[in-house]
RNA sequence: GGCCCCGUCGUCUAGUGGCCUAGGACGCAGCCCUCUCAAGGCUGAGAUCGCGGGUUCGAAUCCCGCCGGGGCUACCA
């Protein structure tokens, strides 16, 4: 009988929510979807100084916007909870413990700045570091303060990985690490394991930073005698535009709400994200969610970091955006234009859509609908153009396709093009270069606002 | 420094020894459409496959070396 999927993401609250646990977190999905499987959010909160409960909100606000739903997790529980590492100290000091009485762990009493010793010598004689054991040989005596180090076993740890297939490391190369810090806090490496493996998680499915990390891990799991996952899944680094890592303070991307503030489309950005080092081989590009889970795998993720390119997501939203049907674009568009009601922003979809690479871009087009733009001077033909707008706009009916018949004849009589006379009512009406087409632009002002703007330019109060 | 991963147009990529005079997408340029801006249509520029050696009748594809980038090597995760 084939066991039940269970995959995990352990994002730690410790700023904005990050890109990378986007594109974590999809590729976590789509394989427990495939496989029926159960995706579990664990918040992987040890470090108590970087930690804040507001990034914890963050982290669940920015996976419900992308519509990546848990079915574990530290605010809806579930057979393995809490989810939270902070709530599950006692499960790491009971484990250490054991660690310790099995003699595979042993309390360390080095201070930092004895360690750093350690190493700059290690550096100064090039030779590769690893702790020297001293308080597995030779305690140093009388100190309080101590953290545990598991005992490395070396030998060879080898493991499948999902991408990249079979890996090996030398262990005898890794030096004795600490598991539990001395303020009583697993590490990382010590609590990510022990919480896979106590949740029965079967795949880890990762960021690439963790490549290294897994034999670390493996070790621990042996030693504890627990079950190792099934196997693994290092996934591509995100690399912003320069080629470096993503990084939360240089690049605005990093941030994940930035996205749902700007007007992308979680189902857009997931897209980009999936295609982001994944392609299934054909020249399709644009997926449903449920393409995605039915043709993701991970034999053709690719093995290099990707660089974040602002230019394919744009497009992609563009084309998310355009296949929207015109009410739910509306709804979508609400929270961008708080001065609209959605009977305007509706009236206006036609011609926004194909304008639009992100939804913010919306204010652009329609300001002029709510702020007055300061009137321009015009040149006396100019004015009588506007004039002569104002009379074939005065008793025609207020929608799009009758002013556009009004205004071409109007253009027709002036004996100018279109150009010459549609872009000083532009300016004059929205006080910009480009807009919405004309009759558009007209049509969404209410008669009378549009007619007085036009009115008052033929017209300057010197 | 040590270990690990990686290296095809600007970017994301296809490519697993001959179908590759290296294909697609985004972006870019030109044209068409057009009241502006988009969208759409058409056309085009753009990679001697990081470099150097091999192996082979034949290499982007296999092997070795080098270079470059990234990750890990923390009482960060």
């Amino acid at each position: 009988m084939a066991v039940s999927v269970r995959v995990r993401i352990a994002p730690s609250p410790t700023g904005f929510a990050h890109l990378g646990t986007a594109s974590t977190a999809l590729y976590n999905v789509l394989f427990a979807r495939q496989r029926g499987g159960t995706f579990v959010l664990r918040i992987d909160d040890t470090d108590i100084e970087r930690n804040r409960p507001e990034y914890e909100l963050l982290i669940y606000e920015s996976l419900r916007w992308l519509d990546l739903g848990w079915d574990e997790g530290p605010d809806r529980g579930g057979p393995h909870q809490p989810y939270r590492q902070s709530e599950r100290l006692d499960q790491y000091r009971e484990q250490a413990e054991r660690l310790l009485t099995d003699g595979k762990a042993y309390r360390c009493y080095c201070t930092p700045e004895e360690l750093e010793a350690e190493r700059k010598q290690a550096q100064l004689e090039k030779r590769p570091y690893k702790y020297s054991r001293r308080c597995l040989t030779n305690p140093p005596a009388g100190r309080a303060v101590s953290a545990v180090r598991f005992k490395v076993p070396g030998g060879e740890v080898t493991f499948t990985d999902m991408v990249r297939g079979e890996m090996k490391f030398d262990a005898d190369l890794i030096g004795d690490f600490i598991i539990i810090k001395s303020d009583g806090y697993p590490t990382y490496q010590f609590a990510s394991p022990v919480d896979d493996a106590v949740m029965k998680i079967t795949h880890v499915i990762r960021g690439e930073e963790h490549l290294s990390n897994t034999p670390y891990q493996l070790m621990l799991i042996d030693a504890l005698g627990y079950e190792r996952p099934i196997a693994y899944a290092h996934m591509p680094l995100i690399l912003a535009h320069d080629g470096a890592k993503l990084s939360k303070r240089r690049h605005p991307e990093a941030n994940l709400i930035l996205f749902r503030e700007q007007g992308y489309l979680p189902e857009a950005l997931l897209n980009y994200l999936a295609l982001l080092g994944w392609n299934p081989g054909t020249p399709q590009e644009l997926f449903t969610f449920d393409e995605l889970v039915q043709k993701f795998s991970f034999e053709r993720v690719q093995h290099a970091g990707a660089r974040f390119d602002w230019e394919k997501l744009n497009w992609i939203n563009g084309e998310y955006i355009r296949t929207l049907d015109d009410s739910e674009l509306a709804r979508r568009l609400q929270s961008f234009l708080p001065n609209l009601d959605v009977a305007t922003i509706e009236r206006a979809i036609p011609a926004l859509k194909t304008r639009m690479h992100k939804l913010a871009q919306a204010v652009d087009y329609l300001d002029y609908l709510w702020s007055d733009p300061t009137p321009p001077v015009l040149e006396p033909d100019t004015s009588e153009r506007v004039r002569a707008a104002i009379d074939a706009l005065k008793d025609v009916s207020w929608e799009p396709a009758a002013i556009e018949a009004a205004l071409e004849k109007a253009v027709q009589q002036s004996g100018v093009g279109k150009g010459k006379f549609y872009t000083p009512l532009r300016d004059v009406l929205t006080g910009k270069k480009v807009s919405l087409p004309i009759h558009y632009t007209l049509a969404l002002l209410p008669r009378e606002i549009a007619l007085f703007r036009l009115q008052r330019a033929t017209n300057p109060p010197d």
